[in-house]
DNA sequence: GTCTATATTAAGATAGAC
DNA sequence: GTCTATCTTAATATAGAC
């Protein structure tokens, strides 16, 4: 094959596809390399770690873009309901209308380094604290608050695994549109 | 090693038991192996099919158990909200309280015959339309009896994963006692 | 019906040419 | 920095003894 030259961005993006969607067990270093136009070797040249190491470069750009996306637009300075939707939009980006298995869910399996399901485990659990952050911001008391936000996330969790199951993206728009409501109204 | 004799019920509770925890493609024939005490050779021996026919046995096992526990239990003579209440309590065993991940999850990713998601679809399928039914037999119109029905799927599936991955069952506990009245209250 | 032993294929990983 | 070629290990699968 012709000396092909990919940057590190896309090759991570064109690697977590194919671990959002097969997990990491499910996906070989053959299918990244056809995925990324790069053989075997070169991938080793570039992550020495292999597939660990690529997995966990794939989870670190989950974390940045759950940073930049997520917990920095719950942050910003207009009313709770408005970030709430702004941040309903990004995730409905992000799981590609539904159609995009989650993350924290395919990767969460056993399978490759203990440090990917410790990482995913921290994303989870500062967007629950996000979440409850605004909730209170919004008036709940913060029982209600915390354990909202955690029904709120297993609930955009759960209708994802409808979509991929029996192939109906309803329920993911449905808890997506009612994001707002779900978490600034008692 | 001495002969074992290991009849199939245990078989295919071990082997379901691995394939719910890491997934079809996180499972070896060693590992099967093992958990169920008998030689590579003598699985093939049983299950000519080998991985494929192993897992789609633990598929049928589970089929053959929502049909049993949920969707019987659900056609009872009680009230709603007391069948809702039996239901609830036979989820919170199958998912050992939160404890075990959701078959139709990790089951349900790429790897495996297509059967097996094709099975696990149709389980899907019939468990929201018996959540539905009981819903709308609770007064629900049925439009909203099954957009209900599937968001409590989706909660409950959505919880396992809260569960799993930063390790707190009690949004899946939450959600197990509102079923009732999130399946029979407007 | 289960075993040991082995064949076959695919995976992860490295060496060395360019 | 990427390639081809190869090594090593582990997985699926089968043959044949008991």
């Amino acid at each position: 094959m012709a000396h092909r030259i990919v940057n590190d961005d896309e090759l991570i993006a064109a690697s977590l596809d194919l671990f959002r969607t097969y997990g990491f067990d499910g996906v070989s270093l053959k299918q990244l390399s056809e995925a990324t136009g790069l053989e075997k070797a070169s991938l080793y040249y570039r992550y020495p770690g292999g597939k660990d190491e690529i997995v966990m470069a794939a989870a670190e750009d989950v974390a940045n873009w759950f940073q930049k996306n997520i917990f920095e637009t719950l942050k910003g300075s207009s009313s709770p309901q408005k970030r709430v939707e702004a941040v309903s939009n990004r995730l409905r980006e992000f799981y590609w209308g539904g159609s995009k298995s989650c993350v924290t869910d395919v990767l969460s399996l056993p399978g490759g380094p203990d440090k990917l399901r410790a990482g995913l485990k921290s994303v989870m659990k500062v967007w629950i604290d996000a979440f409850s952050q605004i909730a209170r911001e919004s008036g709940l008391p913060p029982p209600l608050a915390r354990s909202r936000a955690e029904d709120v996330i297993a609930r955009i969790e759960g209708s994802l695994i409808v979509a991929r199951v029996p192939g109906d993206t309803s329920a993911f728009e449905r808890t997506l549109k009612l994001l707002p409501e779900l978490l600034t109204k008692k």
